[in-house]
DNA sequence: ACGCACCCTGTCCTTGTGGACAATAGCGGA
DNA sequence: TCCGCTATTGTCCACAAGGACAGGGTGCGT
């Protein structure tokens, strides 16, 4: 059993809270969203949440105060008894980092804040085809790699080790170089792409501004 | 160590190979796409791939007989040496189940060959979001409360200022302190956030990952 | 009154970075 | 063959950046 990390299960569902117990050694159960704030304040990141059942009138749990307080602070796992495409975009959009089946078995659950708990995004099979679905039936989307182009294969490939925050040292350790040749590559990328650092080249590459 | 199933690594990278052995107990390691055929008739499922290194032309590895003949039989986890998001989309098209970096923390391949053995796909953070943002191109700041909440009103604006690509005296006279007193307020940033430098933060900032 | 968090500034010091001079070697086109 | 591009490495140097010590001042809650 993983995630020693202690977990806020939030949900007014008994039944639920009584399933999703299994999900680590530590867990503590809320019924309502302002525990989010004492979790949040006592350093703990890991909440599960029932989508449909802190039941606040017609409104969605993100639009909740201690919700926007938190969701950026915090690793939340959405799980909802009826999924929908929609809804799970709307979560992820209002800072959740997974969207899930509520009664998913608990190992998938696991797994999904296993995933978030270590800083990634977690997304089930259904939403995720349609999302690739979606933005395969229109991308326009080419000239990305626009920064590339001026470039000669071994400058790019030096450029996107640095845009990534490697230092001189450790790009010339991967590329098996010396740091001086890494730093005549950086140089003449610089130069190409009209920019002063390695900083500007990073944004520029990662396609900021 | 998690991963009882065999993997196949398929590189002619000697070094990814060797990094990659640490997956999993038992792991072979192959240089051709064909040997995805033997690998599927065998059969086990679990591949991951570097897309830079079995190199075929100019050719990518999705459109090899190979691939085609058993991408939808296997859970094949695509990895990159320089990621971008088109080839990212193009690999889960093709029929890979997970896209990520080939330099990735080996905890992270790790996990993400969990995910794919347990049928679910497998996207980074940094992709997924951006398939989110294509998708509802307002997705406002899912990633800006991430970095800001932990961070004092003056330590944000000299961290975006820094994440711009601004120098430490451009910081100063912009918000018209002292050079050092940027210092003070990167060094507590840098702490905060648990990044190194400035251009850590930048991408952190930016949602990079 | 005291602690605490925040904001501000100071002086060293080490290291990484980028530029300014170089040089050598391979490879392909005119 | 010569020229140009590419990749590689060298030394020296100026400067920015970040850490390691310092502090002082304000406001706020107990």
């Amino acid at each position: 059993m993983r995630i020693p990390e202690p977990i806020l299960i939030l949900t007014d569902d008994d039944l639920l809270a009584e399933r999703w117990k299994a999900l680590a050694p530590a867990v503590i159960r809320a019924r309502e969203v302002e525990a989010l704030d004492t979790w949040h304040k006592a350093g703990h990141r890991l909440v599960v949440t029932d989508l449909s059942r802190p039941r606040i009138g017609s409104k969605t749990l993100w639009t909740e105060a201690a919700w926007l307080r938190n969701a950026g602070g915090l690793a939340i796992l959405a799980a909802s008894s009826r999924p929908d495409d929609d809804e799970g975009l709307a979560a992820l959009k209002a800072g959740a980092c997974g969207y899930c089946h509520s009664h998913a078995p608990i190992d998938t659950l696991r797994q999904a804040l296993e995933v978030i708990e270590s800083g990634e995004l977690w997304v089930g099979r259904a939403l995720l085809s349609r999302l690739l679905r979606l933005v395969d039936t229109r991308l326009p989307r080419a000239g990305l790699a626009d920064w590339a182009t001026p470039l000669t294969e071994r400058e790019r490939e030096v450029a996107h080790h640095a845009a990534i925050g490697e230092s001189n040292p450790g790009i010339a350790d991967a590329l098996g170089i010396t740091e001086r040749t890494v730093k005549a590559h950086l140089k003449a990328v610089f130069e190409k792409l009209q920019v002063a650092d390695r900083l500007q080249l990073a944004l520029r590459v990662h396609g900021v501004r």
